[in-house]
DNA sequence: CCGTTAGTTGAATAATTGTTCAACTGTTTT
DNA sequence: AAAACAGTTGAACAATTATTCAACTAACGG
């Protein structure tokens, strides 16, 4: 009958990675919120914003001036970042002050900087 | 004369942070590359596909297998990985086994995993 | 209370990008 | 030599998304 594909399924050492590969990768919805991560860090802007907040926390003006962007823009942004819990936001009168969330971020930028200088 | 501009040039703190933060930040080029790398990250195909790796070599077909899509997509996505150095690939025959160009990606995706588990 | 400043938000536009499809290059097998 | 298999590639389509613009809310100062 089928005796061809069932030899290749017991023998073929292909099948065999797939199961190890399968059984060692994270869940599916793990990888999706690491890609998800990922997709919120890989826009200039953000990683801009993310990368002056390691310094010091900054008002919206601010981090306006410091990258020469409307404020607009940079709210957009730090929406994203706040709805992705990376960022905290706390009103002082008119302005509103945001900073890091977060210590995993730093960690994550400091590898990815090693990684790009080589 | 513009008095009151010195004055804030002077005192104001806010420009104070933002003099600091620009010092602390690295340089343009590196900011770019830093989120060029998440891009690369952020995507779900792309993320599957090295948490793969992180486990063993494969061949084309396998990650095809495994992922549940065509030979082409995975294809399109294994060039966006090579060309950014992040896996490198050899053939054997008619297959072409992919396999992680870096240790720095690993850890970098501990990292996020760590985060993402809260 | 009115004007100003700080910030947010929704719609619109423009640009980027992931997958599919079809045609292609190599390599092995018969 | 031809068929079959593994993989690559370019064009096209669909979906996502970053910025701009305009209208808005919130807090402060006179």
């Amino acid at each position: 009958m089928t005796n061809k594909v069932e030899i290749c399924e017991v023998e073929n050492p292909h099948e065999k990675v797939i199961e190890k590969v399968k059984e060692m990768m994270p869940d599916e919805e793990t990888l999706y919120d690491i890609a998800e991560l990922f997709k919120v860090f890989g826009d200039s802007t953000r990683t801009n914003i993310l990368t002056a907040l390691f310094e010091s926390e900054m008002c919206v003006c601010d981090i306006c001036e410091l990258l020469g962007m409307t404020k607009s823009a940079i709210s957009h942004q730090l929406r994203v970042l706040r709805q992705s819990k990376l960022v905290k936001a706390r009103r002082v009168g008119k302005e509103v002050f945001y900073s890091l969330a977060d210590d995993h971020v730093v960690k994550i930028f400091e590898m990815a900087i090693e990684h790009v200088l080589e």
